[in-house]
DNA sequence: TACTGTACTGAACAAGCGTTCAGTTTGCGG
DNA sequence: CCGCAAACTGAACGCTTGTTCAGTACAGTA
C-alpha cells in the first residue's frame, strides 16, 4: 500500500534500499527458475538480507510475488502507453520491439513476463487483455488507413497476430534451438521480422495451384 | 525399464492396473496445476492408493514425472508418424487439429504438452525439434509443389508457421477470454482456421497503400 | 540524554514435503 | 498344501519450507 511516493525525494537516482534490492533479485530468481522454485532463503541469499526482511518489508513470500507482478506490470504498461504510431513504422512489426528497446538487453522482465502470462493468475489476463486491445485498435486503424487487408473476423486477426508477436517470447528457447539464433536477439529479431513482413504482405499460400 | 510388454497379453483394453491408474492421475493433476504444485499424497489420493505405492512403481516423484513425460511425448510420435498428406488437406492447417482429432476433447494431453514444452526440459525440447523438422519438410514439399511462396528463410518460415500453431496451445486460455471461443473448441478452431487461412492467402498487409 | 519508530537479524517453530521401511495381503507355480 | 515374489499399506523419519518472535542497531526528535 505503500508507493514510491513514501521515499524520500530523490531526484534522479533511487538510492537502491534493501526493499528495491530485494525486489530485484526476486525479479531475477523468478525469471530464471519460477517462483515455485524459488526460496525466500535464496532471495536473501541473493539480496544479502536475513530472510526475516523480506517478511518484513513484503508481509509474506505471496506479497513478495504480488509486489513483482505489478512492478513488471508497471513497466509493461509504460510501453504499451507509447504512442501507436511508434508501433506501426520501421521494422519494429509489433510490441515485442518495443519492449525489447525499452528494456536492457540482459533484462530479466521478458522473461518474466512470460511465466506471468503462463501463470495464469489475473495480473497475465490483465496483460493479455491490453495487449489485445491495442491490437484490435490497430488492426481497426490500419484496415481504415488502407495498410491492411479487412477480415472478415477482425476479433480473432488482433488474436491471431498477437498470438504470433506472444509466440517469440513464449518460445523463445525452442526457437533459438531450431534456428540458431535467439529471436530476441538483434540478429534473431531481424531475420524473424523479414519473413514474418514477407509472409504478411506476400502471403504464405497460394490461392490456387495452376 | 520395464515397459508394456510386462502386462499380460490382454487382447483389447489394459485391465486398469493401478499402476496405470497412478499414471492417469498423475498426468491429469499434472497438466492442471504443475508437477511442482502436485504432491506425491495428492496423487495417491486421486488413484485411491497409498503414497508409498506410488514410490514403490516409479522409484520417485521425479520417476513418475519421466514416465509422463515418456507417456505423452509417446502420444505425441504417434500423431507426428501420421502421413503428412493428412495435414495438408481440408481444414487441417496444421497439427493441431490433428492431435485434437486423436485425442477425446477433455484430455489433459494438450495442456500437459503445453507444460512439457514450457518446462524447458529435454522431453520438450525434443518434440520441439521434432515438430519444427516436420514442418519444416512440409515447407519444401509444400513450395515446390507450387502451394506455398517461396521464402528467402525456410528455417523462420517454419518456424514462424509451427509457433503459430503452437500459440494455439499455449495461449489457449488467454486466447478463449479475449475471443469468447475457446480456439481448441470445434467452433473456436473452425473461426481461428478461416482466418488464419485467410490471412495466410491473402495476407495482411498491403504492399502499398495507394 | 532519553524516547520512539523503523530497519534488520538469529534462532526457532509448525507444517508439509519426498522418501523409507517393516510388515501385511494377494496371486500363482510347485 | 507350501513358498515366494509382487502388490500394497501405515507409520514414521529427515529435511526444507514459510513464518514468527524477541531482541539489536540506528536514525530522527524533543
Amino acid at each position: 500500500m505503500t508507493d514510491s511516493a513514501t521515499t524520500p525525494p530523490s531526484p534522479a537516482e533511487p538510492p537502491a534500499s534493501a526493499r528495491d534490492h530485494i525486489l530485484e533479485c526476486a525479479l531475477k530468481l523468478f525469471a530464471a527458475s519460477g517462483p515455485d522454485a524459488v526460496t525466500v532463503r535464496d532471495i536473501a541469499a541473493c539480496a544479502h538480507v536475513s530472510p526475516a526482511l523480506i517478511l518484513h518489508h513484503y508481509g509474506s513470500k505471496q506479497g513478495l510475488r504480488d509486489a513483482t507482478d505489478e512492478h513488471v506490470a508497471g513497466i509493461f504498461d509504460a510501453v504499451l502507453d507509447m504512442p501507436i504510431d511508434a508501433v506501426t513504422q520501421d521494422t519494429t512489426v509489433s510490441m515485442i520491439g518495443v519492449l525489447l528497446a525499452a528494456t536492457p538487453a540482459d533484462s530479466p522482465i521478458p522473461t518474466y513476463l512470460r511465466r506471468l502470462i503462463l501463470s495464469g493468475d489475473p495480473a497475465g489476463r490483465k496483460l493479455i487483455r491490453q495487449w489485445f486491445e491495442l491490437t484490435r485498435r490497430y488492426v481497426d486503424d490500419a484496415t481504415v488507413a488502407g495498410a491492411m487487408e479487412p477480415s472478415t473476423d477482425p476479433d480473432v486477426r488482433a488474436a491471431f497476430l498477437m498470438a504470433n508477436d506472444l509466440s517469440m517470447i513464449l518460445l523463445q528457447d525452442h526457437l533459438a534451438d531450431v534456428l540458431g539464433d535467439d529471436p530476441l536477439s538483434p540478429k534473431g529479431l531481424e531475420r524473424w521480422v523479414a519473413d514474418a513482413m514477407d509472409a504478411y504482405t506476400s502471403g504464405v499460400f497460394r490461392k490456387e495451384t495452376p
